[in-house]
Formats: structure tokens, sequence, C-alpha cells
RNA sequence: GGGGUCGUAGUUCAGCUUGGUUAGAACGCCGGCCUGUCACGCCGGAGGUCGCGAGUUCGAGUCUCGUCGGCCCCGCCA
């Protein structure tokens, strides 16, 4: 082995194509392959930006045969050789550097390596399982590499754009006050208080305020935020979130600022994206589609037949629809209808997200046929179809059912039938802002009213007065920000005044002794002078995921956990010392 | 907490439906040959706790149950 001693990188191995022949250069990097031909070996040296090839040839007696023949996959080397110019015919046109190589005059072996457990070429698949637990080699492979670059590229044109909109990047605590509203909190017990605990921050949320009462009044923060929850493809116990916040503000500043912000980071993968995005009303997407982050790319929106079944004689819709239920229903595309087995299939799926089961009416040469049971008259059955503008040949699956439900399996089954009938549209990028989402939502298990977005989100003004009236109505000033069918970011013009902030507490069942021992430091400063103020936070993971054409946000987290939490190559969580224990005043039970 | 799916050589996988001789392939690895390769080629070789544990059976990689782990989904989370 050999050391660096005095020796100098004279460049990367993918900007040797920038110098001139004859040159002298040295690269440093890794063996990525060896072709041995006997007396003349090839060696292709990787670095982070790229490859080239070295090419020693044992007649000149150098002493340099050897060392050649030690070499192996992955060492570490330092090659240095005038630059030359390949002959013509053994150009290798599917590399940058393949008209050059280097002729080795010295070669130092930096460091040796065991045998990957997997090959270095991101291109052969391998367990993700074996990735994680050498997840230092995984990154090594250019697929990582170039999502982390992207990953820094996008960071990196974020910070410039918000800059240069006079926005201060502040950093806010990561030891906080656990709030147990919302996502479950990641713990630290303290050792100096005993039996007490921070909370990792869920959001820089209350933070952010505080700085817009402070006249910081254009903050942000590319902020890791925590949360105890159980994972997904697209989430982490720990994320980033752009975090934005600005005073003086009205919905349309904001929705701008992101737009542009959104085009320019778009731009750093070469894609021009259409501003200003489409606004909806939150109503007017879940009735359209049944989410509150849909998908545009592709039709088969959501149709209502529940007028058309309001007195039938099928005592099942016609009890959903006197309680308040709908009866909604997709025309399958493209005039398909379903075998048995495939109906089977589609039941079983929306039984998934709840609904009790899955009709269909078509429209066949002898007039509308249906699953559903004989009592159901014609005329019902051909109004429907009326309503959801039926064509010959064409069906329709119904479910029908409380809202919540027939909403939640609908926008699935939706998402299902384009990607079975490949309706999505490789390339295009569907944004749309949803707004005006209602302030609060009924939970039937606590029997209480909670927050739709959180507790400081701003009620619309002319709805302030139905917060004690008709809690369910009030609209709220928030807004999320949609990227084919996956929601990027969302925020909210935030209450300002102790007063509304109080009326909303109450609302919500929190009595003002709680409020004090909970909120009281966001309590004290909207007294004093806080001014109006609104902001968002993006998931930057979710965000680089899209850029990058990911399916998983691990794939552009650098050391991201598995489904059940754990960090494979570290193997952590991991239990403690009784010491540590003792010292945080911590017993485990068993 | 629940459901689905996968777990066999360093890696990716076949074998499991229908239990039966010594568990195969490709890539990788090791050795040899080779002066224009770039997925180099050719010859040879090593390499297995079939995730783990029970059970059924004369006999289990294969069937049953449990368990652990990866991934996906529901719940949860915005």
């Amino acid at each position: 082995m050999d050391e660096i001693g005095e020796l100098r990188r004279t460049c990367y191995c993918n900007d040797i194509k920038d110098k001139q022949i004859g040159e002298m250069v040295t690269v440093m990097g890794w063996v990525d392959r060896i072709r041995d031909l006997g007396n003349l070996t090839f060696v292709d040296i990787r670095d982070r930006t790229g490859i080239v090839q070295v090419v020693i040839s044992s007649d000149k007696k150098n002493g340099l045969h050897g060392k050649i023949k030690q070499l192996r996959s992955e060492y570490v080397v330092s090659v240095s050789g005038p630059l030359i110019e390949r002959d013509a015919e053994t150009y290798n046109p599917s590399l940058p550097t393949g008209k050059v190589e280097v002729a080795v005059e010295d070669i130092k072996i930096l460091n040796t390596s065991l045998t990957p457990p997997f090959p270095m070429d991101s291109e052969i698949s391998t367990s993700e399982e074996t990735r994680l637990k050498y997840r230092f080699l995984d990154l090594r492979r250019n697929n990582l590499q170039r999502n982390m670059e992207l990953r820094h590229r996008v960071t990196m044109e974020i910070r410039k754009e918000l800059d240069e909109n006079h926005f201060l990047e502040i950093e806010t605590p990561i030891l906080n006050k656990s709030t147990p509203e919302g996502a479950r909190d990641y713990l630290v017990p303290s050792r100096v208080q005993k039996g007490s605990f921070y909370a990792l921050p869920q959001s820089p949320q209350l933070f952010k305020q505080l700085l817009m009462v402070a006249s910081f009044d254009r903050y942000f923060q590319i902020a890791r935020c925590f949360r105890d929850e159980d994972l997904r493809a697209d989430r982490q116990p720990e994320f980033t979130q752009v975090d934005i916040e600005m005073s003086f503000v009205q919905p349309e500043e904001i929705f701008e600022l992101i737009e542009n912000l959104l085009k320019k980071v778009f731009r750093l993968i070469g894609q021009e994206i259409e501003t200003p995005f489409p606004r909806f009303s939150y109503d007017e997407v879940m009735n359209r589609f049944g989410t509150d982050r849909p998908d545009t790319r592709f039709g088969l929106e959501l149709q209502d037949v529940s007028d058309c079944f309001k007195t039938t004689p099928f005592q099942v819709f016609r009890n959903i629809v006197a309680d308040g239920g709908f009866i909604k229903g997709i025309v399958a595309p493209e005039g398909e209808s379903y075998s048995r087995k495939e109906i089977d299939d589609l039941t079983a799926f929306v039984r998934l997200y709840g609904a009790t089961g899955l009709v269909w009416i078509k429209s066949t040469d002898e007039g509308i046929k249906s699953s559903l049971p004989k009592i159901v008259p014609a005329e019902e059955l051909e109004s429907a179809a009326r309503e959801v503008g039926l064509k010959p040949g064409q069906s329709c699956l119904l479910i029908a059912g409380k809202s919540k439900t027939v909403h939640e399996s609908l926008s699935a089954l939706r998402l299902h039938l384009a990607k079975k009938h490949n309706l999505i549209p490789p390339g295009k990028c569907n944004f749309l802002w949803v707004r005006d989402f209602p302030l609060l939502e009924w939970d039937e298990e606590d029997n209480r009213w909670i927050a739709t977005h959180h507790p400081f989100t701003s009620p619309r003004d002319e709805d302030l007065d139905l917060l004690s009236t008709d809690p369910g109505k009030v609209k709220a000033k928030a807004y999320d920000v949609v990227l084919n069918g996956l929601e990027i970011g969302g925020g909210s013009i935030r209450i300002h005044r102790n007063s509304v902030q109080k009326k909303v507490f109450k609302a919500l069942g929190i009595e003002s002794e709680e409020a004090e021992n909970r909120f009281g430091f966001l309590l004290r400063a909207l007294r004093y002078g806080a001014p109006p103020h609104g902001g968002i936070a993006l998931g930057l993971d979710r965000l680089i995921m899209m850029l990058a054409g990911e399916k998983s946000i691990r794939s552009v987290i650098a050391f991201p956990k598995t489904a059940r939490a754990i960090d494979l190559m570290c193997e952590a969580p991991s239990e403690v010392d009784e010491k540590q224990l003792r010292e945080l005043h911590i017993k485990i039970r068993e």
C-alpha cells in the first residue's frame, strides 16, 4: 500500500476531457473495472464525476506490472501519466471520456477493499435490505450519487431564490416542548429535570410564528422534522421541510412565491412548468375526485347519482341517501366492461378502503343492466345512466355509503383504474392548489372537533361567527400544493389575534387554562403586536423524489430507515446502558 | 395493531404446484492464458445453517404452524 504524500490530484475523472492531450494528469478514485489482456491492462477509474480509462502495458519494464496484478474492485488508487488520445477505432462513444485515456506512468494503491457485497453498477438490481445495510456502498452507486447531487442543487436553488426575496434563514430548536396534538412526538428524556421530556419538532410551526412577531417578516428554514408514526414509501420518521413564513401576506402572494420557486427548481431538471397553477376549493376537489390531493393527469371523475335513488324501493340505497350519504360512481375508461373476476378484484380493492360493496350499471343494446337487485326499477337505472353520461357499451362502477367511505374508496379506485388502463401520461406534471379547507373536523372516536390543519390556522373572516354556531361549516385560510396526486406542501394564514385564537381553542374544546399551559408563550406573543402572517412548508424529500423520478422517498435520503423505523446500517435504535437509564431516571418495564 | 408479498451461493434468481440420488444457473470471487479492451475473451476452481424454530413424514428447500427481517398497503400520519 502507498501513501498519498505530496501527490496532488490534478482533476476529476470526468473533467479529463477538458484537458490537453499530452498533459500530465493525476486522477484519484476507485477501481471500477479491470480488463487484463495479459501484457496490456485497462483499468476504469471512477470518482463521483465519472469514469476514465487508464492503460498499462508491461513492455516498458517500469515495474507497474506487479502492482497492476494486485488491483481489485474498489481499491482506492492514484494514477499519474500523460493524457493520450485513443485511436479512432477504439473510441468508446458511451463514455464522456471515451476518446482519451491515461497512459499510466505511476500508480499508487492508497487503500484496498473487500469485495463489495453488490456490484457498483446501479443498473444491477440488489435487494433493498442489502443496500441499506451497506448504505455507504449504495451511495457510491450512480443512482444515489445523482439523487444526492440533485438534492444539493435543489436546496441551493431554494436558498438562493429565497435569499433574493429578502428571506432570512433562521434555525429553531430541536429540543422542544411536547404538544400532544396531531402526530406522535419523538421524546427525549431530560437528565437535569427528572421525569420531564423534550419533544423533537414535528415542524417549526410555533417558532416561525414567533419570528414573525419578532418582526423578521420573511423567514425560511430547511428544517428537519420528526414524527413517530408508521412509515410508507413516501413517509420517513425524520424528513425535511422547506419551512416558510411571511408577514403581511394573503394566500395569493404565497402561491406566487411558491410557483416561482417551483418553476426555478424544475428548471434544474430541464422542465418548464406552467404558472399560475389551477386553484380549486376543497369542496370542488372532494366532489370531483374524492380526495384533497387529486391527480388531474387523467379523467375518471366521480359522478354523483344519489338523487336518482332518493325514493328507490331498494332499501339499502334509500337509507344511505336519507342518512346524508352518497351514491357515486366512475364511468369505466373506453367503454370497458369488466369480467366477473375483474369486478371481484375491484370489489376486494375498494373494501380495503372501507367500502362495503361495488355495483355496476351497464348500457347495452337491450337497455340498462346492473348488478343491483331486481326491485330497482328501470327508470332509476336510466336516470342514473343519464346523470353520469353513460354511452352505449359503457359501464359505471358505483359505491354507496357515508361521504368519507365513498370518497376515499372511489378516489383509490380512480387511481387504480388509471394505472390498470395506463391512463397516466408519462412526463406530465400537474400542479394545483387546493384551498378553503374546513377549519375543523368531527372526530368520531373522541366525540369532539379537531383542527384539520393545526389549531393556529386562521378561519376565513366571513366564517368567524360560525365558530360558535356551526363549527363544521367554518372554512380555513389553508391551502395545499399538489403535484400529480402527491401533497408536496401545505400552509395557511395564521391567527394573529389573541381573541381569535381563544375562540378557536374554545371550539376545539381546549379550556383557557389548558391553552395557557400548552401554548402560553404563543398567546402571550399574540398580545404584543403580532402582525398578520402566514406561510407554507414544502416536503423537500417528496419534491426531490418527484424530480428524480423515484418511487420511494428513501432514494433521495442519504441514510433512510426501514418500514419498521430501523437503520439497518447502524442498527439504531438500540438498547442503552443501565447507567444511562439511571441518569435519565428511566426504568424499562418488562 | 392488521393484510399482502418476498427470504435458497458474495449478488440476482430457478427449484416449492405434485416431498425422494450429490440443491442448479448467471454475474461476482480465486487461479491460469491472452497487446486495444471497455459487460473483454478462453480454460479451470472454490463457494450453501435453503432466514430462524417447532411439527407432519421413513424422508422437508418443497407441506403445516410459529417467529424474525425487507418491501407494499390499511389503520396511524397531513
